[in-house]
RNA sequence: GGGCCUCUAGCUCAAUGGUAGAGCUGCGGACUUUUAAUCCGUAGGUUGCGGGUUCGAGCCCCGCGGGGCCCA
């Protein structure tokens, strides 16, 4: 698409614009100005003189630039409507008996849709009431070489997430998503300054990954000559720092799994953790729950979503709380507790025809299977599910009370998971054993399984505090704040080359 | 990984196996208050790529690639 091609190959389109371009650049002038006498923004124009009656005319002179995306020609008086970054819109008015008879021609010959203009001239109201500034003169402030799709209708998914800068001129959803997100991010940062937190940064290449069950991205250091990952989580870092005293401590930062692309999952996405010493999977509940209502307040101004389909649900309240192994137990109409053997559990799969690897399964991920699909795919409104089997857990504390089971929950939101957070096990000889259960079922052949990290434990035999810890996918927030698939909320999410 | 749908002009989309079209955009022209301006004229194509069937393929068959949805 972007391969140099020969002027003759190009598209009539685009081969008009070239000319265009050397005209202008011909006769001496600039078709990419280093500058423009810009005195105001669409949007201050239209804020500071939207008193103006239709057909009323200050005195008040300006200077705006923008995008050029509707042009009608009149014949000796063209309007043009600009566009700005936000979609703010201005239209300007060029007329003969002001500009002069050359200066309209020019204008006609060489703007084309897509063009950045600066325009000069009075604020004015036109007869039909439409705010505009009447030129007299104006000045090309960048040549596009490609025209604009149309914008009256839907760009196709693909040339969305291909060519976003096109998207974004072309579509509010799109220029909405980059602002509600940036404004998502900061609530998170905001929040967790007021309460203290502090934001670190740790490494994206590991020697050992780890903190999570997923597949890494592997890659090569030529100074060191070793292989190393682009991590899956930052936990093991974070809580290294929350040894060494960060007590409270959060990352948002990029994770990478070399998994499957799908609506709900990316393979680089926008990952949220934090650790808070002396707190644990109760207050962490308290924090998610504040963190995701704060953002919708701050930057929806409502805690009720409005889904693209019109749908609404409510983020606001206090949020459920439920047993995994008591709601799946009523899910399906018998009691299953930790004792449930593997083989009762076997039989329940099959009888559900989950198709699940029973090779490589044990209890724990017999039971979450059978509950995502009994249980977790069916929750709309937010809910914590608590006190999962250990098995699946190897960096969670055991239960307080529950044996078998650990102080964990998953947050659920229209049916995908949100956010985890854990009481986080601190016990250097537990995890040291934890770490060894894994061990053998990465031998066993489970690529997801967690490998001994020795420094990590070295970290843990210095005494980490007791904590509680929680992660969040930022991109899963945004999904559940705006109802859209994961590469609706990432900007530039990565796509297959064509070809 | 499996199933289904989809890929045609710059963009969005049409086209019983029988001459590839429309709207917008572009180009030329008319027009001094338009709002996706209007009117007249006109240009624009390796139908994702490669094979096959056929007198003839955008359409049918096979393979490959991109995108989407559902399932796992």
């Amino acid at each position: 698409m972007d391969i140099p091609q020969p002027d003759e190959d190009l598209p009539e389109q685009m081969r008009v614009r070239r000319e265009k371009r050397e005209r202008i650049l011909s006769r001496g002038e600039d078709a990419y100005p280093v500058s423009v006498p810009r005195t105001h923004s669409v949007a201050e124009v239209r804020a500071g003189w939207s008193h103006l009656q239709a057909g009323e005319e200050s005195e008040d002179v300006v200077g705006v630039a923008a995008r050029v995306v509707y042009l009608r020609n009149t014949g000796k008086l063209c309007f043009v409507t600009v566009q700005d970054g936000e979609g703010n819109r201005l239209q300007v008015m060029l007329s003969q008996a002001v500009v002069g008879e050359e200066s309209l021609a020019t204008f006609k010959a060489d703007v084309d849709l897509g063009d950045h203009l600066f325009a000069h001239g009075t604020v004015i109201s036109s007869r039909r009431g439409e705010l505009s500034v009447f030129a007299d003169g104006w000045q090309l402030a960048a040549k596009a070489l490609r025209p604009l799709p149309v914008l009256h209708k839907e760009l196709s998914e693909e040339a969305r997430v291909r060519q976003r800068y096109v998207d974004l001129i072309a579509r509010p959803a799109a220029r909405d998503m980059v602002r509600v997100r940036a404004g998502v991010v900061r609530s998170l940062r905001e929040n967790f300054h007021r309460r203290g937190f502090l934001e670190i940064e740790t490494p994206m290449l590991q020697t050992i990954h780890g903190g999570a069950a997923a597949r890494p991205f592997t890659t090569h250091m030529n100074a060191f000559d070793i292989d190393l990952f682009l991590r899956i989580a930052p936990e093991l870092f974070l809580k290294r720092a929350v040894v060494g005293g960060v007590e409270r401590v959060f990352e948002i930062n990029r994770n990478f799994r070399n998994e499957g692309a799908d609506s709900t999952h990316s393979p680089e996405f926008a990952m949220l953790e934090a650790y808070e010493a002396y707190g644990d999977y109760d207050t962490m509940a308290a924090l998610t729950q504040d963190l995701v209502q704060t953002s919708a307040t701050e930057v929806l101004g409502t805690t009720v979503i409005t889904l693209p389909s019109g749908e609404e649900y409510d983020l606001g309240g206090r949020w459920t709380q439920l047993s995994l192994y008591d709601s799946l137990s009523e899910a399906i109409g018998e009691q299953i507790t930790h004792d449930t053997t593997d083989a009762r559990l076997l039989e329940l799969v099959e009888k559900f025809d989950l198709q699940i690897d029973t090779r490589r399964s044990n209890h724990g991920k017999l039971v979450e299977e059978l509950w995502e699909h009994h249980v977790g795919d069916h929750l709309y409104a937010p809910t914590f599910v608590r006190d999962f089997p250990v098995e699946t857990s190897p960096l969670t504390r055991d239960h307080r009370t529950a044996r078998g089971l650990v102080e964990k929950w998953d947050l659920y939101v229209r049916g995908f998971e949100l956010a985890t957070a854990y009481s986080e096990l601190v016990d250097p000889v537990i995890q040291r054993q934890r770490f060894e259960a894994q061990a053998l079922l990465a031998a066993a052949g489970d690529d997801e399984a967690m490998v001994l990290d020795e420094d990590f434990l070295a970290a843990m035999e210095y005494a980490m505090p007791p904590a509680g810890g929680m992660g969040m996918g930022v991109d899963r927030l945004l999904m559940a704040l705006t109802g859209l698939g994961i590469r609706e909320t990432i900007t530039f999410p990565l796509v297959k080359p064509q070809s």
